[in-house]
DNA sequence: TTTATTAATGCGTATTTTGCATTAATGGAT
DNA sequence: ATCCATTAATGCAAAATACGCATTAATAAA
């Protein structure tokens, strides 16, 4: 069954004359009248009650008619919805990102997503560095963006921003400026650090500024969670390295001092993820 | 949009295999092959992700998969809906009937009715008798049992029942049998009846019972509802003439004495009126 | 590298649809 | 009652579309 012979059998309904009908829908009235005979046979019912002179529908034809037209404006409406699918306007996509962007470029990010793309369904999770690749691989998340450098087969991975590592302490600390670091003033100090990961490029860059100063850090206490770590750090607990971009947060009592040492954020998604929404939200992002 | 095709697709979505699918259809896979390009060319998006090994739904084709399926099955159900009206299984009627038959052959009726079409929707409605007619053409009601002849231009009538006049009275009352009648103890009665109707057949039924017994009868009282006349006589406030199918009715305390005056039960209906249920009721009724 | 599998495609054939011209039925006008 | 204008149905040839066969080309596995 065609669903133009459908839009005929409609137009006819309307008009209820063939000449007219044919000609409002672009046929010859030879056309229509077979396209109808042959919805008729179909469908094993008459649905008009016609002689030389008159058509009008039958009881069949009126009830068909009425739930034709919502029939088909449902599925005008499902196709619309489908097209927006394939043109990534539509669509659920799940990013995981670390806390410490959650007030810088996340915001930037998204605020592009939803205004070049309002229909999109954005789900934000925070995941453990250790998952994300499990999680990307496994389809629970589609984007990762992450401090860590992945060479995984099937992951594409890019560069998207990078910032500064910074020193954080309370405001009454003594520390004040870059200057005020040495070796033995950073020896006694207690550190609240990330947790060090096996592999971690984020890590092994912590690693590398206290190599520079050329000291093992007194480690107080190790935490996945940056919001954690400002919190302890406010409290006089310790000081922290952390991304300059929680200077983003609204974090009083607290000073960051930049460090010259940069770290990368970078976006990974899956190589074979062919949704279009994917497509549309990386070239978002690229196009920076 | 030929909705074959949307079959075809789903076939497909489900075995994901253009052979297997096709030979599941009937059909060879090249033409397979053609008619998921054309449904993708028709929405202006891409169904399947494929190559030459592997066919996976996209993000649109799941959705849509998802979509269609509900959708054809909608239509099915409208189609064969369609198909019972057609054949006057499915549909609604309006019946108007006197109240003399409510307890007679109207349950006969009803019941032949609701056996062989248990989907039928029926109205029965009580019209006076000046406005069946009117009530017909201008599509109130779809049938009109009456005992009144009719030969309007347009309507078909056909006698499907004829029962006898009663002479209705209280048991006390001293009418017994047949034979109590006579043209002096009618006289002093106070008679109820109906309505008297100019041109209605059924009054002139009554006024010839009365001419027979050559006396114009005392008319207490008119009223078009049999069971008001009932109710009336059983009071004791006179006595009626009423066709003996009141008999059925639950009618303690009268005596109905049967008169040698037949009365004709019609059917109406509209000439012009192809509605399928009609046609199959009418079968039903006449098939007596 | 070879092989087996499998979706796409060129091409000729079969089927379906279309338009034109004509027919036949019907309601209204004379 | 007869004629006429209107209009849905239909025969037929042409055009468009769909189909099947055979082949191609891409790809994963051996």
């Amino acid at each position: 069954m065609d669903l133009q012979r459908i839009k005929y059998f409609l137009a006819l309904a309307e008009q209820l004359h063939y000449w007219k009908t044919a000609e409002k829908v672009n046929i010859t009235q030879s056309a229509l009248t077979r396209q109808i005979q042959s919805l008729e046979n179909e469908l094993g019912l008459q649905l008009f009650e016609r002689n030389k002179r008159n058509v009008k529908l039958t009881p069949a034809g009126k009830f068909l008619r009425e739930k034709w037209e919502v029939e088909l404006n449902e599925l005008e409406y499902i196709h619309q919805f489908a097209k927006q699918i394939h043109l990534g306007e539509r669509g659920t996509i799940t990013i995981a990102h670390p806390d410490s962007i959650s007030a810088s470029i996340m915001p930037d990010i998204l605020a592009k997503i939803t205004q070049a793309f309002p229909q999109l369904q954005i789900k934000l999770v925070q995941v453990l560095y250790e998952n994300q690749l499990d999680f990307l691989k496994n389809y629970k998340i589609d984007l990762a963006i992450t401090r860590d450098i992945t060479s995984e087969q099937g992951i594409k991975s890019k560069k998207i921003y990078s910032d500064h590592l910074a020193l954080v302490v309370p405001l009454a600390h003594s520390f004040k400026r870059i200057e005020d670091l040495s070796t033995e003033s950073l020896k006694v100090q207690k550190f609240i650090l990330p947790t060090k990961d096996e592999g971690s490029s984020y890590s092994e860059i912590i690693q590398a500024l206290f190599k520079s100063y050329d000291f093992v850090p007194d480690v107080f206490l190790h935490s996945e969670f940056g919001s954690t770590i400002i919190a302890l750090v406010r409290k006089g607990l310790g000081i922290a390295i952390l991304p300059d971009s929680y200077m983003h947060h609204q974090s009083p009592d607290l000073r960051f001092i930049s460090l010259p040492f940069k770290t990368d954020i970078l976006i990974n998604w899956r190589a074979d993820d062919h949704n279009p929404v994917l497509a549309n939200i990386l070239k978002l992002v690229f196009d920076h």
